[in-house]
DNA sequence: GATGAATGAGGTTTCATTCAT
DNA sequence: CATGAATGAAACCTCATTCAT
């Protein structure tokens, strides 16, 4: 008990770290963040991340793991068992926006600081942004052989197109400075994809 | 004379320097390149920069700004000799692919590096990035008043879906390391954009 | 009991920094010096002078305000003790030469390169030599009450006429390599500025 | 005559220099200004200023030399012309006061700007310093001489006091921002200094 | 003589990282 | 485990001085 004690102690420590590393790169951008302020924001010594984490780019890295493969792992089960095609579609879409709406904080990060090319950070990132591009491809790929999709759709060009258009949409959103509900954005977007990824026009009284 | 000489020496001076900062920015990105680097490339002495550019930040904005407003001239003409509508978005797309698939220097640098937090950088580069949004705009924005696009279509995010689906499309390009020419994404991008603001399916003969 | 220890060390290693900065600036001037310099003569890391000073202007002005207050404190209560009129006046004399004979880098350093036209330099200079004048109009104004100067003198300029005759007979003794010892002029100068303000001839047993 | 004419134009140029210099320092400081803003401020180009100066030390010192040398030049016979013993005091005095109250930027230059520890600057300066206080020792001396001072008067330490306090004088006037007239410090100041110096009562109706 | 673009050495300051306590 | 003082490399930027025109 008191080893598991520890462990969770010390989790509670590390999440603090990267919880205050959010708030800090989303206030001052990565480089404009120093692990000074960081541990001052997380109530440690500038020392103790270095317990916890090997480098200053490692706390990019793991806050976008951390987060992101949660998100995965949470996406996946819920994908399967939403019915396949445009509803499995826009069932993405929500969880992809709704991630985002969630945590201003943590969104700014992730559009914007995260995206460095920086090797180590790059590097970190890439994994679990390919599952979540093999994800997306799952989605599109199974909508495309149950005759949701066009056949012929390019579902390697789909995927990025709808990324992409996401991505932007999140990133619109930040600009905006909140001018607009995000999840308003859900409906028309998909709408868009969806036909664009040649479904049937939907809300069409056919 | 001896003035425009001058004035034209200088101009490919700060030329020279510009293009410098793009294959330096693009091999070592942004913060990992300094002002010794880039004089160095250019074949000029570190101080000979501040000659032409009061700080590193301005050479990212001016890079930017020379290239995207070229860009942007360019193009207002040539989409508006265009067939409004289908072609026109087309036109449209294929002036930004192209645009990236010429330089992939340039392209680098616009699609990472010049994406900083730093106010000075996002200050400096927002405006000719708020005129494209109104250029992709009136693209959509006429071709939903020709019929050529859905008429309930939301000019707003769908400009947003077609910036973020281009912007993606290059992006993977450039990940991709060139396993594939990027102008072999265009038609198959603007079938999906073109299907998914509405527009009649083109290319088939129904 | 460690809190004190180490808030002394802290001190200590400022003091240390604060020494080596008189030494360094003595010998080759303010602008002639360098942060690596003074860091070396201290025994420290450049980067160490940062965690007790802002910048480098405040050595100088922090040197100054340390030796300085430090000598106006010690004054105002010897000053208080002695007689009113010449002999206070004499004692003033004595403690400003005395506080430059005592340390000739300091008086270095106080004489010439305090002397910054810098604005942080001068403003952080200002309170203690206003409130060193004021001390100079004291002993001057008792004196001119108690009846020993001249009823009509005019106290704003015998102090300055005062600190302008120490001023520069440190500054000569500085000049001059140390030929004489500054002390032996304590009695001649004071001899003349009383004599100047007013009071009857002492020594003279006419 | 060409030639006159031409080492006059120089002589102009020189001029024109020099007298931005004097502005230039007054402004900024002798380390806070660049030879490009004395250049500016002269309206020539900057390379234009090492044609008629070495380096930038000799701003200041030629600045000095020029300035104050006539000022020697033009007291001498002035003082020689004077009644020994205060009256010739109190003209040196008012020259001295006189000199600065004329031009405030060049007072400016004068009691801060040039008191450099620079070597060049020092070494500059030196040599009409020296004359300068040979001269106040003469006037001095000869009112000693003449029974006009205290027969025992150490005129090596009186010319420090004297130019000390008119020093001081001048400086404060500088603080002060021009609240008070320099010259009404003359009578005063020459007051105190001459009944310092063993001088009978002046305005003493005995 | 005059220009002013170019040079490049050099300084202050920052900050990721370490390590003695 | 935790601390935070210390390190020192590195970078941006300035500016006195030069020199081709």
């Amino acid at each position: 008990m008191p080893r598991t004690a520890g462990a969770t102690k010390a989790r509670d420590k590390e999440a603090r770290i990267l919880a205050a590393a959010v708030r800090v790169f989303a206030r001052q951008g990565y480089h404009g963040s120093t692990m000074a302020t960081v541990a001052a924001e997380a109530g440690v010594a500038t020392g103790t991340i270095y317990l916890y984490f090997e480098r200053k780019q490692d706390l990019l890295v793991t806050l976008f793991q951390r987060h992101f493969n949660e998100y995965l792992e949470r996406s996946r089960p819920a994908l399967a068992a939403a019915p396949v095609g445009v509803e499995r579609l826009r069932l993405l879409a929500e969880l992809h926006l709704a991630f985002f709406a969630e945590d201003r904080a943590l969104a700014s990060v992730f559009q914007i600081h995260i995206r460095e090319p920086d090797p180590v950070v790059a590097e970190g990132i890439r994994p679990s942004m390919a599952a979540y591009f093999d994800l997306i491809g799952d989605v599109i790929g199974t909508g495309v052989e149950a005759g949701a999709f066009a056949p012929d759709l390019d579902v390697r060009l789909a995927r990025q197109v709808f990324f992409g258009a996401l991505d932007e949409t999140v990133t619109g959103w930040l600009r905006s400075k909140r001018t607009f509900a995000l999840m308003s954005a859900l409906d028309p977007v998909v709408g868009i994809l969806a036909r664009g990824f040649g479904a049937p026009s939907t809300g069409d009284p056919s």
